[in-house]
DNA sequence: ATAACTGTATTAGTGAATTGATACAAAAGG
DNA sequence: CCTTTTGTATCAATTCACTAATACAGTTAT
């Protein structure tokens, strides 16, 4: 993991993109058990609150659950993951024609720019 | 001209962009004279400093220029057009290639995602 | 039962960023 | 020359958000 934090914006947003993105794309199984809020929150140099802010997101977006006390885990709601990760690649898609259109790229253009290196 | 604010993001940022890009686009002609602070600031019902501060960017980037008392001009530096169009073009094709990548999709199903509909 | 581990709630400090009111400065143009 | 038009500077208010300290609560395991 790259626990690198931009100074930009606020940390606990940026857990919940790296610890969503690791739950989408299948890197956190579902039904896995997640480190305690204390525990990662050590790991990564953050507040405990900071870490259960970025939690309580996950789980507001359904994406986790908790057993009190006894620790959270990755949702197992398969179909959920799949059309989170399916809206938010088209909202990546929607944003990055926008923009390109915007400059004034077409269609071929765009094609162009995504095929190219790496 | 679409001038919807959104309320999560500063006003004179939106400006920026909105402005930017009708000049990345030759939307504004090379060396155009844009309209003054006052003029543009109640058109749009923004405060005057709002307005402002959003062309100071924009002079920063260089893709303006002032005459004082005479009023601002778009920048008549070709160059710099060009070459900042392509810079963004290609940050906007990082980030979406990166956020694609997170989410576990493969350059073949970005192409196809890009492809589909509108 | 008690220690150690979970998550939860409440509240305050701090700091920063955005917006807005108002006054200044300089040239243009009638 | 004096009114109008341009851009500029300064400063205050307010709001807002993030982070942090601290105390609470409930299971589990030894």
């Amino acid at each position: 993991m790259n626990w690198i934090f931009d100074n930009d914006r606020p940390i606990y947003v940026q857990l919940v993109e790296q610890l969503e993105m690791d739950i989408l794309s299948g890197n956190y199984p579902l039904g896995s058990k997640l480190p305690s809020v204390r525990e990662l929150a050590d790991l990564l140099k953050v507040n405990p609150n900071t870490m259960q802010r970025a939690f309580l997101e996950l789980e507001n977006k359904g994406l986790v659950f908790t057993k009190r006390t006894s620790g959270r885990f990755v949702t197992e709601n398969k179909n959920l993951i799949d059309d989170l990760r399916e809206e938010y690649a088209k909202k990546s898609v929607g944003a990055f024609k926008k923009s390109m259109q915007q400059l004034g790229f077409s269609e071929e253009e765009m094609l162009d720019h995504v095929k190219e290196k790496g």
